[in-house]
DNA sequence: CAAATGCTTCGACTAGGGTCGAAGTATGAA
DNA sequence: TTCATACTTCGACCCTAGTCGAAGCATTTG
């Protein structure tokens, strides 16, 4: 009678108010150690340490030793796409932690979702790439085009290293605040990348808000118009 | 400290292995009683009644009366969506059910997802329907073409019933089995739909198993070639 | 009207799991 | 080596939430 893989147990995992806060903490894309997690968390190092080896056991971080630290990030792309969906149904049945903050706005406008860019400028810069025909729909899923190599190049992005990586290059991923599709994948992280060593973004560590800077919106603008005719 | 939905609480809705069967079994896109979810979660009416008011009131279910009976529904294609990305995340863990049974490769082959076609078929008529050209990837989200809307007539599908429904015209849905796109929203519930009046396929009602008959089969796949060189 | 069916509410029971204090292990610093 | 830091394991507590029996509504049928 029951087909089909254990939902359930992989949405449990999620569904503790503790390890939902860790998760979508790691939703910033950083790795973080046990007692970070702790404190985003708002419990003892104790039970976080039994939450993030759940996690681990089901499938959902992947854990990274360094000296006496120990590193939990998100195991690939897939978990946040999932987080973001259950944001999404979140926020539609009006689940909101809290209403219209001060920090709404900000997140809607530009956020770190895993570790690209998310909210208005993230659906913006996916929508203008798709339309410069950087990027196309292909069989299953996002193909960079010819056009695309050039202006990643152009950009001086190493495609060559991102590839030899197994992760996928282009991905999409549904936005919760806008509803609409961004650009993940490697590409997607180092495009972000590329826009803080550059300085036309920061962002910041605790809210997963990125910040602009004047002229590094301008040029992110006029790398990624919003209308092209 | 909290931003952002509260992932949690609907998390946590989904996490319970009765009420994540009464989802699955929804995932047939079939409204189903009370006593029906029960027997299919394997638990009392009693019990069944209380989570189902709960995934009502955490906005997962959309309940309808009729009569002395009281039909649930999955919400919309979004929850379809999360849950399918869940079992995924499941699947990619090893948590699956019962591993290679023999209702597997059926599933894997053509399924019912809410209430449109998934598995390997429903992938194939994706990808060939963005062959030729009659959907595109536009903007946001997925547009029927010209060609597609005269391919709609063609078919007997009835576009402006459709389009006068507040539901998006075509969506992607991700494949738990295939990780690739299939169409969903409701071109592709009119889809499927259609191939049962045409008798091209039969839903099993238990197991979600869409199983095309000889003749069937060979006209889908004339209809939605492979490859198109 | 009464009887039957489908569902909901109430109350009580219980198990599973989240929580933390305390002790144990491992790595790095002095 | 000795101390400090980072994390894990153990054990006990406690409380939420899933479960079902029984009773209560609501709707349809006879």
């Amino acid at each position: 009678m029951k087909e089909g893989p254990d939902i359930a147990h992989t949405a449990a995992l999620i569904g503790d108010p503790a390890r939902a806060n860790m998760l979508t903490a790691l939703m910033s894309g950083k790795a973080l150690t046990v007692s970070e997690l702790a404190e985003e968390a708002g419990v003892t190092i104790q039970t976080a340490s039994s939450h993030l080896s759940k996690l681990e056991a089901g499938g959902l971080l992947r854990p990274r030793k360094q000296g006496r630290h120990k590193y939990f990030s998100l195991a690939n792309d897939d978990v946040a796409h999932v987080l973001e969906g259950l944001m999404g149904l979140a926020a539609g049945a009006g689940h909101l932690r809290k209403r219209t903050g001060p920090k709404d706005a900000e997140l809607r406008e530009a956020r770190v979702c895993y570790n690209h860019l998310a909210g208005d400028m993230g659906t913006q810069m996916f929508d203008s790439l798709m339309a410069q025909g950087h990027i196309v729909l292909e069989d299953e899923d996002l193909k960079l085009t010819a056009s695309g190599v050039a202006f990643a190049a152009d950009f001086e992005i190493d495609l060559g290293a991102l590839q030899k990586a197994r992760a996928p290059l282009c991905r999409e991923c549904l936005d919760w605040s806008e509803r609409r599709s961004h650009l993940a994948g490697s590409l997607g992280r180092a495009l972000l990348t590329r826009f803080e060593e550059l300085a036309w973004a920061k962002r910041d560590q605790k809210t997963r808000v990125v910040s602009f800077s004047h002229t590094g919106a301008k040029a992110f603008h006029r790398m990624f118009p919003k209308d092209l005719a």
